[in-house]
DNA sequence: CTGTTAGCGCTTTCAG
DNA sequence: CTGAAAGCGCTAACAG
């Protein structure tokens, strides 16, 4: 006598005196069973801890509650997480679960991540970048429905969550703005990304509802690192008409230009408000005074992914696939 | 004619005039295949886009390749992430594939999702803490292999994999011992979790392998952010014989203890040597001088979690359950 | 080397 | 309301 074999539907019917297909019935909490029946099943199925075998019942409905996550690098950024959170917490309010596959941006690797989803059958696709950027993706994707967060494919033709970077880099200045200033240096990230594109359109119409004309010496590109922060301050501060304010890429730059108005004895923010992006807590609660500094919306996006993968039936080949922009919530602090 | 159905292996061997058998045989990479016979099929597979369905797979032979993580709450500590990348990188390098949910430290949502995981008949099981501390599992965990990472049950009676936080603090202590120092302050959490508690045996080890005498007065437990590691240093340093070097529990306290420091004027290391915990990127790597750090082996854990459930069937119930505790590299940058 | 034949455990008509 | 029967797509003997 082997180990003890697997319970199986089967086994349940003959104690109960019923046929496999009440079990099967009262597993799937089909209505038509007497509730007599139904109780006595429940409690056979209950004493002997019966488990039902998902690949069987998988094999026999193709449907398999599955969506696959691929990342393409899932550790760069510390909030990337929420993007993972987001998708999760949505999955298991819909009863779907994750497949999680990391390619480290090998290509192989994410062939191969796509052929085991399909294989898989999974129910859709996640495709998540750790930055807003554009990318290329085998075209296999389109065999299932698929959803890109934080970047999305040149030809749009798959759907995809984004930030708002527009309306963010509009909001954040905006806000200086409203604070009376009049003139607001922005220290851009000077790579051409979504992100550094995105905010500096946004900084100039906000400029421009207000009616304050863009001053090219104004804004610094740099890297996007502390020093590149402190530097920006520095050369920004050195001019004959300097900004009040500083609108920065993110809270690492922001951090930098804390130091370089420190050494420059400026006080944040009476002499020159500071405005970030990302509020990465580590630096923008910690920051004295602390950090007003936009939110990037990973949670919402990855929740945002899962709906539209578990809703999508229902819109039955829409014509274009959405190409939706979440918004960046701002976190006022001090710094403004 | 409805959708086109899924290709079988029926399709292909009658498309091949062989038998199932065979398909199935050359899909596995079975030796008993003419060469010839094989790469007509394998042709024919590449041809139509043949993809095996993993879930008739799955309940033919009963192997899933399936590796369920479970984790309290992804999202407190940036450098979680990594526990999952080191998991993931190790899934995919031995055939496996990871389920991910996130219980949100849900007592139903872990029920839940252990009977979710065993319904799947996944292989084995991680539960990933996201800081070192105990934990209490419902015994279903038992039915199938588990390893806890990051945690521990009292009883030991499951596999743990957790930081080596006794040797970590005494490696951090006598790197501060060997740049000659005697008077190292340490400010540890106030909380009485393994790791404060960990860490300070190490500290005192440390010490006594120097002959150094433990102090007292040197030892400040406070809340682990950076107004603790501020409000630490100030004590600390009005002492009548203050500390030339200091041991935070982590780098966010670490944080606090150099803006405390330059508040008094006190240089970084000239005056007084910091050295913290974690090597969280933003602050060690950006804070001047670049903070001296210990590193905690997320990745190491993960993937250790992964080998070890892997490797596990040649153990063959092996007495004890392994409770491994990982070693921390020292980072070194300027701050020492 | 290869075709045939049983099922894996479950769902789903189809008749009662 | 319920039992019986037919597979879902694949693997694994078992005879050739």
């Amino acid at each position: 006598m082997p180990g003890k074999a697997h319970v199986t539907i089967q086994d349940i019917a003959r104690k109960a005196g019923v046929g496999v297909g009440t079990v099967s019935r009262v597993l799937n909490d089909a209505p038509n069973v007497n509730p007599q029946t139904r109780q006595l099943v429940q409690a056979i199925m209950a004493e002997v801890g019966y488990r039902p075998r998902t690949a069987a019942q998988t094999l026999r409905t193709h449907k398999t509650h599955e969506i696959g996550f691929i990342t393409d690098e899932i550790a760069s950024t510390p909030f990337a997480v929420d993007v993972i959170r987001g998708a999760q917490d949505a999955a298991w309010a819909h009863g779907k679960i994750l497949i999680l596959i990391n390619t480290n941006r090998n290509p192989d690797v994410l062939h191969a991540a796509l052929e085991t989803m399909l294989e898989r059958q999974v129910e859709g696709i996640i495709y998540a970048a750790m930055f807003h950027q554009p990318v290329q993706l085998p075209i296999t994707v389109c065999e299932l429905p698929a959803v890109l967060v934080d970047c999305y494919v040149e030809d749009r033709t798959l759907p995809s969550v984004v930030p708002d970077e527009v309306t963010a880099g509009r909001l954040a200045t905006a806000t200086l703005i409203e604070r009376g200033h009049r003139r607001i240096g922005f220290i851009n990230n000077n790579e051409a990304t979504p992100a550094a594109v995105g905010r500096l359109a946004g900084y100039r119409q906000a400029l421009a509802e207000a009616g304050i004309p863009f001053d090219p010496l104004l804004l610094c590109p740099e890297a996007s690192d502390p020093d590149g922060g402190y530097r920006s301050v520095q050369r920004l501060r050195q001019q004959p008409d300097p900004p009040t304010a500083i609108f920065c890429f993110n809270d690492r730059m922001a951090m930098g230009a804390y130091a370089a108005l420190r050494d420059l004895k400026l006080a944040i923010p009476h002499d020159v408000a500071v405005l970030g992006f990302d509020n990465q807590e580590i630096i923008a609660a910690n920051l004295r005074p602390g950090l007003t500094t936009m939110q990037l919306p990973h949670y919402a996006m990855g929740q945002w992914a899962i709906q539209y993968l578990v809703g999508e039936a229902s819109e039955a080949e829409n014509s274009h696939p959405p190409q939706v922009q979440l918004a960046c919530p701002l976190v006022l602090r001090e710094s403004v």
